[in-house]
DNA sequence: ATGAAAGCGCTAACAG
DNA sequence: CTGTTAGCGCTTTCAT
């Protein structure tokens, strides 16, 4: 006996689990039968399948996704490389990502990237040399990797903004943040505010982000004046630390915030310089993080749909590695501004 | 020629990344010395070393982990089951695992639970049978694959408490929540409150969860009635439908909360109905996720190293692998209340 | 419909 | 110090 042909002759139980051969020898079938019912593509007698089935099930047998992968299965592994995922948005992004991903079939790895990540290094945390990669790419450790990973590795990513002039990478997915911000910034200019100013998070690339040229755009366009953009962090701390000095000008009554953590410092900040919100200043900013909707006041915010940005990541994915199949890629919603109390008219 | 034996006679580069053969070939060396290289562990002339080394970045050879971990080498993944990373706790967890899992050289693999997993599924999720896991265990559907998955997979998991009796699992690791909710509930009662109420967050077993029970310590500690804990949710929404009713009595002059979340939305109700805080009512929260100082008012809270914990049950996981290697388990810091302007002294 | 053979890329024995 | 051999568990080919 011994199939597997090295079983010693007084052997204790290994703690190896049933493999494909085992279940082969107690069903009296070939090793390959049970990989074509396993699989399922390939016709096998219904007696045979029943028979196979069953052994399974007694033997507890689990397959071998390493094994699959190595001998040239089909792909069913992604790693999703990010830098911090205590942001709102690269977390967001990521559970978009594995949701769609496991719904596929696939299970999916996480590889968290520091600011300083050397450009062999990223290439390295790979599983295998070829698997496909999603980047959470909303910043410059997420920019960086996208850069740095050989040209042979399947990788879609979630961008801040398409790439410069070409319209954009194949590859890559973005919400407009730039109409979304204008629109934003509409919206304060229309209730009577006659500038906004604007605290921006930290930008991948030294051209413009997104965020502050939609800002630009609309007040140019109103020909409104263009203050300097103060700049900001990620942290609610530093939304507080970027407008205290801005707000003992009574002539600021709106800003705009890259995201809805320092909208939240800068609301702290500006009731500790006696600002009345909105009486005073309105507040706008970035996510609709779940907690918005219940800050005091509620905050008057844009809605980003990272988490079907996150999908469309994986769908494009999913594209690259099946050309053939000309896959449909899942929608996803364009940034919504969400109107709450955070935001009115300047004060009289 | 054709070390790897099957060269076909007209090939077209089959876009393979460059495998150990190629480089033993290149470098004129055995395969096996390639692997020796590579892993550093055998000793290896200097002069052939480097001559592989270079040959490595000639053909930018990258290692495959599927291939090392299946012919047996050391276990270098785990994959991470966990429920919802929307919340604040299993997300700094999960942080935690793989700061700590990468630090060590692990690629870490995740894939989230939902409420309807049933039990075989949860072991075809791994990699391979026997892949070693850590669960985030707080609610619900972590306690259920913590149940589930088969006894011969190499297990550790941060839950919510330790199981009962036994003085917990050896594998498992946990906040002392019940200590926690006690010397919150401490706090208000010192600040001059008769009792305090509390909103739950849901709990993962029928038994009384651990912040309950802190809670109900330390009322009946110092003689006070002990209200009917409501039942939240884990959102602002929820808390804020939890307690709308329970507003209207003005006898209510405390309230612990499960969580930051929930302590949000209790504030905002406390707000519509008329309240102040903390003039008229002290809410006091658990978690302190880095919105909770910014708030308005700031949140008095419970400040939980779920990071902490979570780099913890990696190193628990270790020294399960390594049983031998008396490996001491990471630090922790214990729950720490960190009072704010959200808890006061009751009306008088 | 089923079986047999070869090999994915690597490590763990053994040899020398 | 280095090379040889035998697999890990599975999916391709190809046969039958």
């Amino acid at each position: 006996m011994g199939v597997t042909g090295h079983t010693p002759p007084n052997d204790t139980p290994p703690a190896r689990s049933a493999s494909i051969w085992d279940v082969a020898r107690v069903a009296g079938v070939s090793q390959q039968t049970v990989s074509r019912v396993i699989n399922g593509k390939t016709r096998v007698s219904e007696s045979t399948r029943a028979k196979v089935m069953q052994v399974i099930a007694e033997l507890g047998y689990r397959p071998n996704r390493l094994a699959r992968t190595l001998a040239g299965g089909p792909v069913s592994s992604v790693t999703v490389l990010t830098s911090d995922t205590a942001l709102f948005g690269a977390a967001a992004t990521l559970r978009g990502m594995e949701e769609a991903a496991r719904a596929a079939g696939f299970s999916v790895g996480i590889s968290v990237l520091g600011p300083g990540t050397s450009n062999t290094d990223v290439a390295l945390r790979l599983n295998r040399p070829q698997e496909p990669v999603m980047v959470i790419a909303y910043d410059d450790p997420g920019e960086r990797a996208l850069r740095e990973l050989p040209p042979d590795v399947p990788v879609t990513a979630a961008v801040e903004r398409p790439d410069d002039g070409s319209g954009g990478d194949p590859w890559q997915v973005w919400l407009d943040d730039r109409a979304a911000a204008a629109h934003a910034t509409r919206h304060l200019l229309s209730l009577g505010h006659q500038t906004v100013h604007y605290v921006a998070i930290p930008s991948s690339t030294s051209a413009l982000p997104q965020r502050t040229r939609g800002w630009q755009d609309a007040l140019r366009a109103a020909g409104r004046p263009v203050p300097e953009p103060l700049r900001g962090g990620w942290t609610p701390r530093s939304g507080y630390l970027a407008v205290r000095s801005l707000l003992a000008d009574r002539s600021v009554t709106a800003i705009l915030c890259g995201n809805d953590d320092l909208a939240l410092g800068v609301m702290r900040a500006a009731r500790e310089a006696g600002r009345d919100i909105p009486g005073d200043l309105s507040v706008v900013g970035f996510d609709d993080t779940p907690a918005s909707a219940y800050l005091h006041p509620s905050l008057t915010t844009v809605r980003l749909d990272f988490e079907g940005l996150g999908r469309a990541c994986f769908g494009l994915l999913l594209r690259r590695l099946q050309p053939e199949a000309a896959l449909s890629l899942p929608a996803w919603n364009e940034p919504e501004l969400i109107v709450r109390e955070s935001s009115g008219p300047p004060p009289a």
